[in-house]
Order: C-alpha cells, then sequence, then structure tokens
DNA sequence: TCCACGTGGTTACTTGCGGTAACAGCAGTC
DNA sequence: GACTGCTGTTACCGCAAGTAACCACGTGGA
C-alpha cells in the first residue's frame, strides 16, 4: 500500500518552496520589501545559498510572492464584479472590495505597489525594455478590461475602448485609494460614491462656480 | 565699484548645487534611478563626498531632482488646464499635455513615478507613515483637486468630493498613459478621447451586450 | 559491502554601494 | 597672521547581494 511517496518525493521540492515563501511573506510583511536576504532565510531556518537555489535572485523571490497576492486580489475582484444588482451596484461593489482589501492589509498593498524595484539585470537589457514584471497595476486593468469587452457594446474600437477603460478605472481606483489610505478623509462609503458619481458622469454635468472660468 | 561679489558668492554655493543637479540628471536619464552615486559624481567630475555635502544623501538628490521634473511638468498642465474652449476641451487638452510629455521624455518620466524609494531611514521612522516624498501622483492629485474645487459647484461636500475626483482622475491618467506607453496600442488622440468619454459618462450610458449578464 | 550521486545544508568569500572620517588647498575677513 | 568656509581628496566602514566550495546523508545499483 504504497502511500504515494515517489509523489511526495515528486512535490517535496514544491513544498519546500512553498514554506520558504511563507517565512519571507512573513518578514516582508514585518520588514517591508527592503527585508534582506539573510533576514529571510533566517526566519525560515536556513542559510541563503538555499533562497537563491529556488528563487535564482532576490527579484525572483518577489515576484514569487507578489504573484500570490495578486492572484488572491484578483480572485477577490472578479467575484465582486459578479456580484448581484445593476451596473452601478457592481461598480461599488468592486470598489468597495478593492478598498476594503487595501485597509485590512496595508503592508501587502504597500509591497505589491511599490516593490522598489529593478529587474532589467544586464539579460534582458536592451530586450524588452519596461517590460519589469508586469505588476499588478497592469494586470488589474487587463482584467478589468476583458470584463469590460465582454460584458458591454461600446460601438466601433469597442475592444480598444474597453481596455482603455479597464487600465484607466484601475488607475484611478488605485491613486484615490492609496490617497485615501493616506489621509483618510473620509470614510469608505463615501470615497465609493464619489468615485461612482464620477464614473457616472457627473463631471461633465457639474455646473461651473459662480465667478470662476469654468473647467 | 564692488560687482556684488558677496552676492556671488552667496549664490555661488547654489549654482554649484545646480551644476550638481545637471550632472546628475544626465546620468539619471541615461542609467535609469538606480544610477549609483559614485557615477554621479564621476559624471560631474568630483567624488562621492561633495554630493553628500550638498544633498544629504542619495534620496536628498533625487528629491531635489524630482523636483525640478515635477515643478515642469506641473506648469504644463496648468497651463493646458487654463486653455480656452469648453470643459470638456479643457480636459482633452490637459490630458494631451501630459500625454505628450511622457511620450516625449519616457526617462524622466519612469524616474519621476518609480523611484525605487525607500526613505524612513530610521529617523522618521515610527514618525509620519507614508509621508514619503510625496511623490508626482500626489502632487497631481492635489493641484487638480484644487482646480475642480474652486472652479466647480459639486453640491455638499463639493471641496471633498473635488479632491477625490482630482486624486481619481491622475490616477486614471497615470495607468492608461503608463499601458499606452509600453503598448502603444492606438494614437495619442484615441486615448484622449476613450478616456475623456470615460469621465463624460459612457460608462453608464453603454448598452450591455447581448446575451452578457451586464457589468 | 562499498561506491556513486543527487539533495538540503553550511561557511566563507567577493563585489559593489551608501555613507563617513580625516585631511589638504585656497579664497576672503577680522 | 590666524580664523572661517568653501572646494576637493583618499581611504575607510558596514552591509547586502550573490557565489564557490565544501559537508552530510539517504538511496540505489554493482
Amino acid at each position: 500500500m504504497e502511500t504515494g511517496q515517489r509523489e511526495q518525493q515528486r512535490t517535496a521540492t514544491e513544498r519546500r518552496r512553498h514554506e520558504l515563501l511563507e517565512a519571507a511573506d512573513r518578514v516582508v510583511l514585518r520588514d517591508g520589501p527592503e527585508a534582506s536576504m539573510n533576514a529571510i532565510a533566517a526566519e525560515a531556518g536556513i542559510t541563503k545559498p538555499i533562497l537563491y537555489r529556488h528563487f535564482g535572485d532576490k527579484s525572483g523571490l518577489y515576484r514569487a510572492l507578489a504573484k500570490r497576492h495578486t492572484d488572491a486580489l484578483l480572485a477577490t475582484l472578479r467575484t465582486a464584479l459578479d456580484s448581484p444588482g445593476d451596473r452601478r451596484d457592481r461598480v461599488e461593489a468592486t470598489l468597495h472590495a478593492y478598498l476594503s482589501a487595501i485597509e485590512t492589509r496595508p503592508q501587502v498593498y504597500r509591497f505589491l505597489m511599490h516593490p522598489a524595484e529593478s529587474a532589467a539585470t544586464d539579460a534582458e537589457k536592451g530586450f524588452d525594455v519596461g517590460r519589469h514584471s508586469v505588476p499588478l497595476l497592469r494586470r488589474m486593468g487587463e482584467d478589468l478590461g476583458d470584463v469590460i469587452a465582454e460584458r458591454l457594446d461600446l460601438g466601433q474600437d469597442s475592444r480598444l475602448t474597453a481596455r482603455v477603460w479597464g487600465h484607466g478605472i484601475v488607475g484611478m481606483m488605485y491613486a484615490a485609494g492609496d490617497w485615501w489610505l493616506g489621509e483618510r478623509p473620509c470614510s469608505r462609503d463615501e470615497l465609493v460614491r464619489s468615485l461612482a458619481g464620477l464614473l457616472w458622469g457627473r463631471l461633465g454635468e457639474a455646473d461651473d462656480r459662480a465667478g470662476s472660468r469654468g473647467l
């Protein structure tokens, strides 16, 4: 009755990798993205070279870490995007989901958004400039663009418009969220409603202030 | 007939500082934000300690550098915001100004947006968390929020709504611009029109695609 | 039984960068 | 002439990324 020994063997290295990622996670969430490889190795109870065997270099480790959190966040947003209600309800639910995520785990958020990356480590230098790690913002923008494209009819150039909007809306959510997280100028609900109002065209409808030259 | 010697003396250090910034600029634009202090010093024809005397530390130098470019960009945007035409014309002109700026000098843009910062160098640690350098995105958001607040009447909570919109619109411009700069999926004009359409409420008005569950 | 070998682990090193200490030349000023 | 304040230097510290060389041990043939 072989208890799948060879299969355990096969996945042993993956499980080890997973454990190392858990340790790295703990350290990064405690010390921020500038956590040293030494510190991470120590947290995992081992020494540096093993980390390098598993992840190549620091940015490799960070990419693996970022991927986990990014996948989780994207899944959450997808769920919100499929919530019941009309279109505006869905949009507001998605904004809520995003803001709630960054609010409850700000360290994760900081790590994902400001990884202090570098990449372009000579190897791919001059090869694919600017294509460094396809970070969270891009992936969210692409995903939202896909959803918009498949659900909305935007006339001619519909696909392109959907992508533009995907990235634009994600950016709006990002910058407003980042600012809000730092200053906390209002409740989450107020923020969501203001942003939804913006997306629903209140900017075009608003009255000029008396005496101003108009925006 | 003193030729204002003491005044020249007074500004001599500032002029030196300016020269050093010029050199730093050249190196950063060539090597990216990870340019070393040694490299910058060499470009300026001097050695490291002088840089440190002038700017304190690396992030000090980077802040000085960023401030110059940020001020310039903000002035450009202000001008566009004051251009003739109706509100939508102004918004489109501003989007054009921004995209044109990042298009013509992408290295400057990358440097400003992804400075790979760190700050919190023990001194202010635990003091003013997250207030690290007030980067470009924040300043643009604040500025736009001010302009909106002074020119538009947004009902109750007008000031707050204006700030939210300022940051939101800037973020939209940023993320869409970043994506566009990397992929170049369309002309600048098409991008501007798509974004303006988004801001003018086309998202709320668009039809659901046949057979989809609706966004 | 012994040997080869992959695998998880270590110590000890190199390289390079941010940052600093200590010192030297050279104005102008009391 | 001594003092001050600027220019600049060489030479160093500390630390983090990344690597080389080596160790221990369980397994699987010959």
